[in-house]
DNA sequence: GTGTTCCATACGGCTTTCCGTAGCGGGGTG
DNA sequence: CACCCCGCTACGGAAAGCCGTATGGAACAC
């Protein structure tokens, strides 16, 4: 099992649940508390370098941001950077999110070793992707992982999103036409986004788009 | 101070942490948890029958829900139910709702003693409203606090919050107008409703209709 | 009563969006 | 090579949205 651990959440009742229940329940040694990324990130570097270094680290994904301008601002980026730093690191995702869009791609870019949802049994099922990880084998909540193999209903790729996103920030079609165009991103034409909006719509039963953004605010896409 | 508790969480994690911090940090001498709203009245109703009432519930705003059907299903919900049955329990909302247009409404509304907003000093304000309540004084997390008095920059009333809403929800212009008079609200003319929105993009600086739905999205107006 | 202000509504032109159709070029197949 | 399919794009007419102006009625002041 683990010895070491590096807990990373802005909410300290969250990080201190985490924490309590590590020392109850399970045979760390050693734990530690980040309320910030970067935080996380300086005692990192100082057990690395008193040649203690941790062997976990379970962290929240979204931050938020207060009066200290901070470097690293989301878990994927701490994970991305102590794994850069420390190949043989674990690490644990531990969010409230549990829309599978959003995990999948989260863990498909990063190296993610476990996702665990904050739930009514979030805390036990941290125990679980702490057994299994420690086991070599990687851990999906079961929140998600019924959602993450088997097609999701619709899928909205990247392109999508970016759209919707542009839309919510207030530019029409023209301007969006205009803005792919100088950002390389295909199809850039007019014509072809009134059609991929128009088979969104379809798709997703939506009568205008902006009760298409709307919708994707609602699912957390945008 | 208090010295029979009710915790009633969703997130295990944070109810733990509570629990645990009131267990070493105050002199409660009863602390217990609940995962649903139901299942905290039902654990204050037999408190209630054996004379052991509790003095004071902490309590989330929203819950999510799951396979289970429930009666309560916020903390709004939930302290109204409690105080109606035993008016001098007190109650302290804890969330990570940090918006004054939600903060405001819910204090007017509910008969609330104290809002701590979740942030990385929760706990710490959590012993502070518990103090204060305990001297019969409301308590403010000044997270909120600041915003609470000073009129925020733009109000929307009811009827601008409806307007959004019906176009989240798909409805154009003509569409609504029809929906207002149908319902007997007023102003009702699509002149009227484009003046309106008009009105909104210039105050909250918004270029397209689209846009100002994301945002009533974004700070949780609609 | 007259004048003023405020507000809901109506109207007209202009822009944007919507939607069906069609052209065009690349990649695969026979 | 001819052929076809597919995705990007262009175009044009209809619908919706945008915006300035005008009308009409209610409330209020003089």
């Amino acid at each position: 099992m683990f010895e070491k651990i590096l807990v990373v959440e802005d909410l300290d009742s969250i990080g201190f649940g985490i924490v309590q229940m590590l020392k109850q329940k399970t045979a760390a040694r050693e734990v530690e508390q980040a309320l910030y990324c970067d935080e996380a990130y300086l005692k990192f570097l100082r057990a690395q370098q008193t040649q203690q270094p941790f062997d976990l680290v379970i962290t929240d994904l979204s931050f938020k941001r207060d009066h200290r301008k901070s470097q690293i601002n989301s878990g994927n980026e701490l994970v991305k950077t102590l794994k850069a730093k420390q190949p043989d690191l674990k690490a644990i995702v531990y969010s409230v999110e549990d829309r599978s869009m959003k995990v999948k791609s989260l863990i498909k870019k990063y190296n993610i070793d476990g996702y665990v949802v904050k739930g009514r049994e979030g805390l036990k099922h941290l125990i679980k992707a702490m057994d299994a990880i420690a086991n070599n084998q990687k851990y999906l909540a079961p929140e998600v992982s019924s959602f993450i193999d088997r097609k999701t209903v619709f899928e909205l790729d990247e392109y999508d999103i970016e759209l919707l996103r542009q839309l919510s920030l207030g530019l029409n079609q023209r301007e969006i036409s205009a803005f792919f165009q100088k950002k390389n991103i295909q199809p850039s034409g007019i014509s072809s986004i009134e059609k991929k909006l128009n088979r969104l719509k379809l798709e997703l039963n939506a009568k205008t788009v902006t009760q298409l953004v709307a919708m994707g605010k609602d699912f957390g896409w945008v």
